[in-house]
DNA sequence: CCACACTTACTTACTGGTTAGTAAGCCCGT
DNA sequence: ACGGGCTTACTAACCAGTAAGTAAGTGTGG
């Protein structure tokens, strides 16, 4: 009788679609992550999830289209702790960095899935290397213009190109440091190393001491 | 009849054990480099030294074998251009950085299956990993030691780990230029952009300019 | 309100391909 | 004539993708 009642909550027979695509997001996020693209294999996604890797295959497709996906969700989680404002400029946008390094601290699977296909990119013909591209384009962009952003307030006149080499040099190091840190957490702080290094790059950079102070 | 002459030259016809090794080596540096370890064959390797996997595996017993001999293979070229002088320490030591960087931007093969095994190998029970942990920790406590170095020499007083932080930057940077630079090398001249932001993590650790000539 | 048509979310079963590793034997140089 | 270097031939495992079937839903016309 109290059955009817609970109408309230209708849906928990089968899983909608939306929410199983989601949850084999995340699932092949952990596989591709532990074991990496080519050696993770869609029966441990489905097994995951359980259900067959066939049944993946009819959400994705094809396991190609199964790790755009992923990717693409990635960059989702990444930004969604800005709730809806976009991509800061300036000095907020060294501390949303430092601060993406900090929550990453929490998110081991997602930093190891980033870094194992950052590393399977650059092997020949790997179906995330223009993706990998991409990103670095796209942040090279922004962090450049940052830079730049810094250097006009500070009446600082930067020599050609100087920004666009801050800005590749924290992009390594942020790349590089989670490298370390996921190899070896007790031998790096990922937020305070993060920290570290973007502020002598733009201390050196600008001429003077830069300071990012935690939101 | 000639042909007893000819006994002159002797080893033409089969390699010998050493020297094919060596071959090999360098098949399987170019194959786990453009494929990846997971992704690359023994097959592959094989073919490129013109013979069958199993001819492979009769030198080095197994894959994973073989890969531990590509790993010291890569230590012994790294070094090799030191000529028998041991690992410098001081400003010798960013110099000799900034040098195998250099010598790195002809040397993409070797490059690149250090990016791919270093991202692989942070999957789980990947046979590299502890290479590449062993290699962080190496190289963490050289360039440590060379930062206190350069500290004494200036009279610097450090914080406590700054010395660290800063040797984890140093890493971190130059592991991540070699991403970058893999992706899309006009996008970043890995010397230059290697001296700069050694540079940078010195010039702050240090409170002044550090510029490394050179050699 | 219910039967019929259709769609969705899978499963089972299979194909064709690739893999590392093994075993046995051949050939050539010494 | 013997042993190292190699090949051929094979095994057992695993892979992505396809095809066909099934059960459980959803929508619709009467």
């Amino acid at each position: 009788m109290s059955e009817a009642t609970e109408q309230a909550a209708p849906k928990v027979k089968r899983p909608t679609r939306a929410h199983r695509r989601e949850e084999i997001l995340a699932a092949a996020t952990r596989v591709f992550g532990s074991k990496g693209y080519h050696q993770g294999s869609l029966v441990d996604v489905a097994a995951q999830v359980g259900i067959t890797h066939a049944g993946v295959l009819h959400h994705f497709g094809s396991k190609d289209k199964l790790l755009w996906e992923v990717l693409e969700y990635r960059d989702r989680v990444d930004v969604q702790h800005l709730e809806g404002k976009h991509i800061p400029g300036g000095m907020d946008l060294f501390r949303h960095l430092v601060t993406t390094a900090r929550l990453n601290a929490d998110r081991r699977g997602i930093v190891q899935a980033y870094a194992v296909l950052t590393g399977e990119s650059v092997t020949d013909g790997h179906p995330a290397s223009s993706w990998v591209g991409q990103r670095f384009a796209v942040l090279r962009g922004e962090i450049s213009e940052a830079v730049r952003d810094l250097a006009t307030e500070r009446d600082v006149r930067l020599p050609d190109g100087e920004a666009e080499r801050a800005a590749n040099a924290v992009i390594a190091v942020m790349d590089g440091l989670q490298l370390q840190w996921l190899l070896d957490p007790d031998a790096v702080d990922l937020a305070e190393a993060t920290r570290f290094a973007i502020e002598s790059v733009l201390t050196a950079t600008l001429g003077s001491t830069v300071q990012i102070v935690s939101p």
